[in-house]
DNA sequence: ATAGATATGTCAATATAACTGACCCAAAAT
DNA sequence: ATTTTGGGTCAGTTATATTGACATATCTAT
């Protein structure tokens, strides 16, 4: 019979302390850099999805970050006022707001994405390919469960 | 020749935006529960922690957790105001606090457990061992680079 | 024995990121 | 024309972390 020892209490506990230690570490590797720009986490939470999904709405990035309105509001006015990002109204509904990556955004996200680049692809790096899907497999299992 | 795509710079982005989905949503599953005690997700990590490793010291906790022992001593007070934990002087070296869960504690534990299991376990008895193996490999990976 | 290092605890001030609740306007949908 | 939706903002609060300074007890090494 087999054993699923990855089914028992003890291993799942692992895997609950490990996802918090993997989050953790691939996002303070650019803590540096934000610094820099007076920014923290949840500038570089919202720069990464700006730059994911260009022109995405305010909508669409708070289902995306699960916060509130006035929490992602101060974010994006940091953001607005160091000219990191910049809002179009949008085409279809002018009520809407698309959000873009502008100049100094791009040149953030490009030195933030660098330093989180390294942890991932170093990991990847020496797992075959195989590893990799499947760790992706899981991974998405576990956000959709 | 090999594609490597899992490589590429927007394979690599997903991985990054995917780990912060997994550890929110692995996270944010027990909150009621932790509502119930007046407790937050430092109390979270903290409890995680120490019914992981029984017994361990102030600094071993520390070096987990990474924060500093100010914040630290913040939620352990919390904790042992509300018998979820008790700390007993270390055998070998009396200037060490040893952590233990209390009752209260190992309750609030099997309680938090249950949630986060359930994320996990779902994932898990969907996938094949094999995927399951190699999700740990890449994880740890990811967390020592 | 004593000097220094280590483990822990604590006071105070501050920063960051989130929350709730209330209210506003403009534009779209009905 | 009315209601709903998308977004913005004011005000107050909470949670979690930080820095810096300092205190105490105990262990280690000379």
């Amino acid at each position: 019979m087999k054993d699923l020892l990855y089914l028992k209490d003890d291993q799942i506990k692992d895997f609950i302390e490990q996802i918090f230690y993997a989050y953790r570490e691939t996002y303070s590797d650019p803590k540096k850099i934000l610094k820099k720009y007076s920014f923290g986490t949840a500038h570089h939470r919202a720069i990464l999805l700006i730059e994911r999904y260009e022109g995405l709405t305010i909508t669409n990035l708070l289902n995306k970050l699960k916060i509130t309105k006035q929490s992602l509001n101060r974010v994006l006015r940091d953001l607005i006022k160091n000219k990191a990002i910049l809002l179009k109204k949008g085409e279809i509904d002018s009520r809407q707001r698309q959000i873009y990556l502008d100049e100094k955004g791009k040149k953030l996200f490009a030195e933030i994405f660098f330093q989180q680049k390294k942890r991932i692809y170093n990991a990847f790096k020496n797992s075959d390919s195989d590893s990799v899907i499947k760790f992706k497999t899981v991974l998405n299992k576990i956000i959709d469960e």
